[in-house]
RNA sequence: GCCCUCAUCGUCUAACGGUUAGGACAGUAGAUUCUCAUUCUAUAAAUCGGGGUUCGAUUCCCCGUGAGGGCACCA
């Protein structure tokens, strides 16, 4: 019986960001791995910057990465689950409250200047703060000694009193977050490395409500990459929004990968691994304590990777949800899947990411399909181009279409015939036929497209040139 | 300004105090395939600086330096 309860507490005050992401990872994997609890609560106490709509991007965003909580909201956002609710803490106005009381009662919390103070205990003397400009009141007390699962030990003074609840009756975030850890039963605090410091009036409240703190666990941040800047990963930032992942159609279990290596390993070289393994493998202690830059190129890596090993009607599958009806390529998917899952088939092996299959196959749902002036010019002006075009088109009719192998051994023989290669044929006819100078093999296409519209692209092409 | 954290190839990272400092992405050069992409082979590339401790330091300690974070009636 695991008694590992964890929670990921954002507040949906803006997108959905890549370095929430990857600390809801960690808290997910440390559930999964330890047979915890996973909660998702929401920490929407800053009513002037909610919005319904980021909320739902939080759902969905955390849907599509697979990371499913036990206890929250529902994912469609209608009602919740888990006993410790509710989960949002718009909500949990009343659990505040007591919370309050408690403190004023015990003499731990105190008004000032019509919000609520938590009172440090020990000698108090004042001081000139020389960042502020003002004289501020210090509290010579004991240093708080974290012992972070990942940090080692921490230690920190916490020299001020501190508002609990503002002028206009709202609680502060560092109140809500120790109230609802306590009332959810929070056993493992993972969180990101720019709360180290605030843990210790948190350590403080909890000693203030007679509770013993969970087990802290810091981890690095995910900063941005060098050729975007300093600092740690920004809203603004391209590339950092969940959102923008979904839409470019990236495979969720490849982001999913690649962040769980920022900031963690396995123990060995791999990196590569189904999600289940590194629910398997993860463990707090092997988490980094340095912060990591984030790099594209290497999570477009990832991606091609998972890409290629899709079996191929997931892949085609996966593509056909990617485009609508209204593009050439979504009618088809739907109107003709068993031509499009042909199209798809070639193709999965040749791409890097769904965003290129498009474009890259454009010309097979269309007939409408540009002539790369460049290539065009360098493709007419090696060889005899327009005598293999119209060689070819002169063979078609007694050729065998109904194989790759077949499609090849007609062009060899023809090419044989006059003392010439495939390579002859080859870039000629993948123009006429595509526009441009890569794709598929021209035998897979040419089998696709079938003979008639690979004639009719053919002649096309000789009569323009 | 005060406080906290961190420091290995350009990037992500590995290395019980003893390794020719390893792997991956990105570079570069070749090979292969009908193009392109993949794949394969090779190649270049790092222990921030200075002091200690030790027979021996990437590893432990101190000081610098650099990077990041926190210092609100934001979360």
């Amino acid at each position: 019986m695991s008694q590992v309860r964890v929670r990921f507490a954002p507040s949906p005050t803006g997108f959905f960001h890549i370095g929430s992401a990857r600390t809801a990872l960690f808290n997910w994997l440390y559930a999964r791995h330890t047979g915890g609890t996973f909660i998702l609560r929401i920490e929407d106490t800053d009513q002037a910057r909610n919005s319904e709509q980021f909320l739902k991007l939080i759902y969905d965003s955390m849907t599509w990465l697979g990371l499913d909580w036990d206890e929250g909201p529902n994912p469609n956002g209608v009602g919740e689950r888990g006993n410790y609710g509710p989960y949002r803490q718009s909500q949990r106005g009343a659990i505040y409250q007591k919370y309050k009381q408690q403190l004023l009662a015990s003499g731990r919390a105190y008004e000032k200047d019509g919000a609520i103070w938590f009172k440090l205990l020990g000698e108090r003397y004042k001081v000139f703060d020389d960042h502020r400009k003002k004289e501020v009141e210090k509290v010579k007390s004991l240093p708080v000694v974290i012992d972070d699962r990942i940090r080692g030990k921490v230690e920190r003074q916490e020299d001020e009193d501190f508002v609990i609840f503002r002028s206009d009756g709202n609680p502060v975030f560092h109140f809500v977050n120790v109230v609802d850890d306590i009332e959810m039963k929070v056993s493992h605090i993972i969180r990101g490395e720019d709360h180290l410091s605030n843990t210790s009036k948190h350590v403080r409240l909890y000693e203030g409500f007679g509770v013993t703190p969970p087990v802290f666990a810091h981890i690095p941040l995910i900063l941005k990459s060098p050729e975007m800047g300093q600092g740690k990963m920004s809203k603004r930032d391209k590339g950092a929004l969940i959102e923008e992942y979904q839409q470019r159609h990236f495979l969720p279990e490849a982001l999913v990968n690649y962040l769980s290596l920022l900031g963690w390993n396995p123990g060995d070289d791999r990196e590569k691994m189904p999600v289940a393994e590194i629910v398997k493998l993860f463990d707090l202690p092997a988490v980094n304590q340095s912060n990591a830059k984030f790099d594209a190129k290497k999570l477009a890596h990832m991606n091609m990777l998972y890409l290629l090993e899709k079996p191929p009607q997931e892949f085609a599958g996966t593509t056909a949800n990617s485009y609508t009806v209204t593009t050439n390529i979504g009618r088809s998917a739907r109107e003709t899947p068993d031509y499009f899952n042909q199209v798809m088939a070639i193709t999965q092996p040749k791409i890097k990411s769904i965003e290129e299959v498009g474009p890259y196959t454009a010309y097979f749902f269309s007939d409408e399909f540009p002539i790369d002036a460049k290539v065009k010019e360098k493709v007419m002006a090696k060889g005899e181009p327009k005598v293999r075009l119209a060689e070819l088109i002169a063979a078609l009719p007694a050729m065998d279409f109904s194989s790759d192998a077949a499609i090849e051994a007609g062009i060899k023989s023809l090419a044989e015939g006059k003392g010439l290669g495939f390579g002859d044929y080859q870039a000629v006819a993948r123009l006429a036929v595509s526009g441009t100078n890569a794709g598929p093999s021209i035998t897979s296409i040419f089998r696709v497209l079938e003979k008639e519209r690979v004639t009719q692209r053919l002649q096309k092409l000789l009569a323009s040139s």
